[in-house]
DNA sequence: CCACCAACGGAAATCGTTTGCGGTCTCGCG
DNA sequence: CGCGAGACCGCAAACGATTTCCGTTGGTGG
């Protein structure tokens, strides 16, 4: 290993390969890609291999992304790497591109429109192929400005209004809808929402969902809309509800959020589900460790879906469906359990 | 905007912009970038200006970087995204690094050594100007080889044996002496560990950290070793422990783990706090919610800090510490409470 | 023995930038 | 009016790969 320790060792290139093979370095290129157009002496084919190994050559990406102008790595935008739901998401996306040579550069925009705009320049500069974007509003700037270059994109969980754009999400207005007739099936009659953000489909569907549920079944639903997908918002909504007469379920746009008015049910001395029965969306571990009844979504699956359904375009493979809804299940748990009087945990 | 609107608009490059300005390409990039040497008549800049972004030019980062022989960018390896903990870490460095205005690359390693080399062939491959590693074993030989290169790196959360290597974490051993110190002070005699992998450093140091405590009190201290550090090993660690006479107190050597505890304490009939102490390692956002007493690590913070240091190396800033070790604190929490018979969460 | 063809591999152009070098122009001063 | 000093900016050579276009071999069939 590394005896010329001294200073970094220079990176060996293409044509140094050629020298110590003695070809051309055309010959080296034809030598290491497997391109089934070149045919080389296989004799000739060892010398290079033997060479290239031994120098510990590495073609670099950058060289030939310039001249292939493609450069096989995908960008992503998420809200916010930490939410574990779009962790499972990330993860689903970054292996399913990897499975087909491709990179994935991560950016997280803290569901700020201008850093989102800032990542795609960013992103655009570095001539990725295309980008995952799960942060999307309804009207987008960015996303718009993609359509119109029809730079490839394709939408994760959150969808943007255009029909016309690839898009991966759950049925959130037939899942919100389950939730309150599960809800309701349960004899519950004054349900609260704790909404996400309006500004974006996902907290707009499902507060539709639950309004048409709810009248369907002739029963109040209160809506609150949070202003960001946060615990912190979960909280603060519920405390909100709390003041007056509290309902008697409550169902949270997210897990977050559904964690937060958690939070706010038990400083107000609600027990749940005795007092409270509580639900959420998008079953995350923390959904699980809080022994929450919510909507699971398969996030991996979501994000490799993605992840291919981009790819496929990027490379001209014919497209099933543009607009591809994922199924989602309500998952029953301890916090809208009926008849059980509390649970532990700790 | 995009009044072609039939097929995609092709990139303008430099030359485009300079035929548009009347000027040479050379020209173009004196006027764009702000170097200090450049002079150019201000009438003349204004024209590359102008023409610039009436093409919407943006310049080839790809080009760029062949050419000054840097990407900006950063690769990180990290075992898994939707480890809590390691979102934080990512979280904090992702956010340093832009700052400086270079670019991550995440790869997932799920802790499997043939897939770090994997993505350390690719992320040389594409020519990232150093990594992060937090997903390092003790002997790696894939540190061992971005070290005989004297490729870049430094490592995050995990160290690698090495003495000369630059590496952020905390102290571990300082702190599991101080969680068996708390768990003692509760009067605890029999403590169980479950310790994480003896080939990672974290692992080995928090076990040695807990059998030089015990020694010091002179209590009893079992140790059992998981294979991984996930949730199901705590489980499966616990269950095995618990077979015969349980200990008062379990110590996971993450919050993972110790959750997975949690688990087979309840299977199993003991009641946390009252029949088991627990407590666990790095203060996620699951710690909190499980009411988990724990050791807060600073994870943004600690990726972020990494960030800076591999980028001061890269700028051949002055490094004052090329081993850092941030703080980190006990946090107490229902789990270990004293004299507190039940809690109960959902 | 010659012509022809396939196989092989060299030369050079190209991808989009940056930058050292030096040519031209303008100005001010003697 | 001549000359030197800057100022400004064009030229061309990199950076490291891929690929098209040919020229050269060597073998084979007539």
């Amino acid at each position: 290993m590394g005896q010329d320790g001294r200073h970094r060792r220079a990176r060996s290139t293409i044509t140094d390969v050629a020298k110590a093979a003695r070809v051309h370095p055309s010959t080296v290129s034809r030598a290491l890609s497997a391109q089934p157009g070149h045919i080389l002496r296989p004799e000739t084919r060892a010398r290079v291999v033997a060479a290239a190994d031994r120098l510990g050559y590495r073609p670099s990406a950058l060289a030939r992304s310039l001249r292939l102008r493609r450069t096989l790595t995908l960008g992503m935008l998420v809200p916010d790497i930490a939410n574990t739901f779009l962790a499972g998401i990330i993860k689903g996306a970054e292996e399913a591109a990897h499975e087909r040579g491709y990179a994935l550069v991560l950016c997280n925009t803290g569901d700020l429109p201008e850093r989102e705009a800032t990542y795609i320049r960013v992103l655009r500069e570095r001539e990725v192929d295309g980008v995952l974007v799960a942060s999307t509003r309804m009207a987008d700037a960015t996303v718009d400005g993609m359509r119109a270059d029809r730079f490839p994109f394709v939408l994760v969980n959150r969808g943007a209004g255009g029909t016309d754009d690839l898009v991966v999400t759950v049925d959130n207005i037939a899942a919100a809808a389950a939730v309150v007739d599960h809800l309701v099936s349960l004899g519950h009659t004054r349900i609260a929402h704790v909404a996400g953000p309006r500004s974006t489909t996902t907290g707009a569907e499902r507060a539709a969902g639950v309004v048409a549920a709810a009248r369907r079944h002739g029963v109040h639903a209160e809506i609150v809309e949070a202003e960001t997908w946060s615990e912190a918002e979960g909280y603060r909504a519920a405390s909100q509800l709390f003041r007056g007469e509290p309902p008697t379920a409550a169902f949270g746009a997210n897990d977050l959020l559904a964690l937060g008015v958690l939070r706010a049910a038990r400083e107000a001395g609600l027990a749940v589900p005795a007092d409270l029965a509580l639900a959420g969306f998008n079953d995350t571990p923390e959904a699980v460790l809080a022994d929450l009844t919510t909507i699971h979504v398969a996030q991996e699956e979501m994000g490799a879906h993605a992840a291919r359904l981009l790819i496929a375009r990027l490379e001209g493979e014919p497209i099933a469906e543009r607009n591809v809804v994922l199924a989602a299940a309500l998952v029953v748990r301890g916090s809208t359990a009926a008849g059980i009087v509390r649970r532990r945990i700790a």
